[in-house]
DNA sequence: AATGATATTGATTAATTTTAACGATTAATT
DNA sequence: AATTAATCGTTAAAATTAATCAATATCATT
């Protein structure tokens, strides 16, 4: 049994008319008569009367003609559903995002979601690790991540943007004016810093080494929200990439001497599997709002 | 789209294993692939993400796979019914019986509907010219009745069985011992006799033609029950065929004097259409009872 | 007999399947 | 770490199978 019969045995009940059917199949009447014969074969039953010049529907093509029908339908139905899919118009989109990118993600979800409503979007945060793992088996789509270029196996990193590493303070710190700011300087500020995982957090780590400084951390921690927030509201300091600030009118960067440092966003996707398209309509839009 | 790339689809999508799926589905691995690969194209989206040795669902790969299952559980569906209607298990039987038949068939309803629970009986009575109408037109499937030959365009008629034209008395009347009776007599008698349309009654009223004898009819009705019921409780008699009253124990039927009369009990089919198996059944089991 | 329908037939075309060669990846062995 | 062997999916070409067409046969109706 094959669609293509389906259709030429549903079109022949409807017009009860074998010519007339072949036409609207755009084959010939014997074409038509051939695959009905040979699907009459297969059920063991007749599905036709062939009375003279006329045909019409045994009991078992009364029966059959239902379930032929239901059977196209779904068949329109799960063409539908992937061209859904194909316009944007259902779907989901899942993405990783590690900690010290969560305040990136924000401003493009929103015109992101309003643009595509049919696309559900899975937002994670989480360490590196365990979102990489997940991105290998499918759980996620993308993740958005700093990350040293190369240590990644089976995963292709695509550059976003850079964003230098600098000191974050609140706008009412008697430091916000503040052009640039020494390392020995930072050495002397309570800091907040984020915790191991962050590649912002290994730079700090390496500047006060070079210096034999030690420096004052009051308190540490993984999640960049909170983190800013204490920022926002003590006159501790912390260090962070640029653009980690961008959501957060009330705080202000201030580069920190000595050689420039950046940290490199990447999209990491899982080599060799169907980009989705959703995906790459979010990067393009995380790009405009960045 | 086909029925055979979808259960490959399928199968491929149980096994995430190409050559698995293909020795599944007794085909090549080169050929599943070639088809899905076409049932891809088609849809315009892929359905499996090829990662080195691997594959795996994408998201269109698992939104088409429940559509591909619901598509493949409707076939399955579709040839169950016919299956069942093969096997007798299921269908329906369309019977109709003119109104001299009717206490012949009622012995072979039960035993018939007991052996194929499954299909369901109408039985319709009616004058002859209505059911042959509705059999032309497939509202019936066959039609017991009293028929001359050979007057009939598009029907084919398959004789049942001959039964004599009796007179038929309660076994209380007075005359229920008889061995036979004389056209006179039974024109001295009160006579309930069934009403045009009946051939029995085309032949009361040819032998009183012949010698001129204005019969006594007291009643004349088109339902042979009602009529039988009448002769049983009272002392009128009627004339029909012998097997008319095959049910009926408390009456006795007596034949008449002169030239045999037999009337030619017929299953009228309309010409050229499938005969339903359970039509033919129904013969049979009607045959054994008579 | 002529007509209007489906069925059948043989030739042609198209599609499916297979075979075989290939490339990429993984696992095993050296 | 490098080499080898084995596994898997893809591709291209050949072989097989199936679908289609055009013409004709057949059948019932007019």
């Amino acid at each position: 049994m094959e669609l293509r019969q389906l259709n030429y045995f549903v079109k022949a009940a409807e017009h009860l008319h074998f010519t007339e059917a072949a036409g609207a199949c755009f084959v010939t009447q014997s074409t038509l008569s051939q695959q009905i014969k040979q699907l009459e074969e297969e059920l063991g039953m007749l599905l036709f009367d062939r009375i003279g010049k006329h045909v019409r529907l045994t009991e078992a093509g009364n029966v059959f003609l239902k379930h032929a029908r239901q059977i196209l339908r779904d068949v329109a139905k799960s063409k539908e559903a992937i061209s859904e899919l194909n316009s944007l118009a259902a779907g989901d989109l899942k993405i990783g995002v590690t900690y010290a990118f969560s305040s990136m993600v924000l401003p493009a979800l929103t015109p992101f979601s309003f643009k595509y409503p049919g696309i559900k979007i899975y937002v994670e945060y989480g360490p590196p690790e365990v979102l990489e793992l997940k991105l290998k088996g499918a759980e996620l789509d993308i993740i958005l991540t700093f990350h040293e270029e190369s240590d990644n196996e089976g995963l292709e990193m695509q550059p976003l943007f850079s964003s230098r590493i600098m000191m974050v303070v609140s706008k009412k710190h008697p430091l916000a004016a503040l052009k640039k700011i020494t390392v020995n300087e930072l050495g002397a500020l309570d800091l907040i810093l984020p915790g191991k995982g962050f590649s912002s957090r290994d730079y700090v780590n390496e500047i006060f080494r070079k210096k034999n400084i030690l420096p004052r951390v009051r308190i540490e921690m993984n999640e960049v929200n909170s983190l800013l927030s204490l920022v926002e509201n003590t006159s501790w300091v912390t260090v962070l990439n640029e653009k980690a600030i961008m959501t957060w009118d009330s705080l202000v960067a201030i580069p920190i001497a000595g050689k420039e440092r950046y940290k490199r966003a990447f999209i990491l996707w899982q080599k060799g599997v169907y980009k989705k398209k959703a995906a790459t309509l979010f990067i393009e839009e995380l790009s405009k709002v960045l």
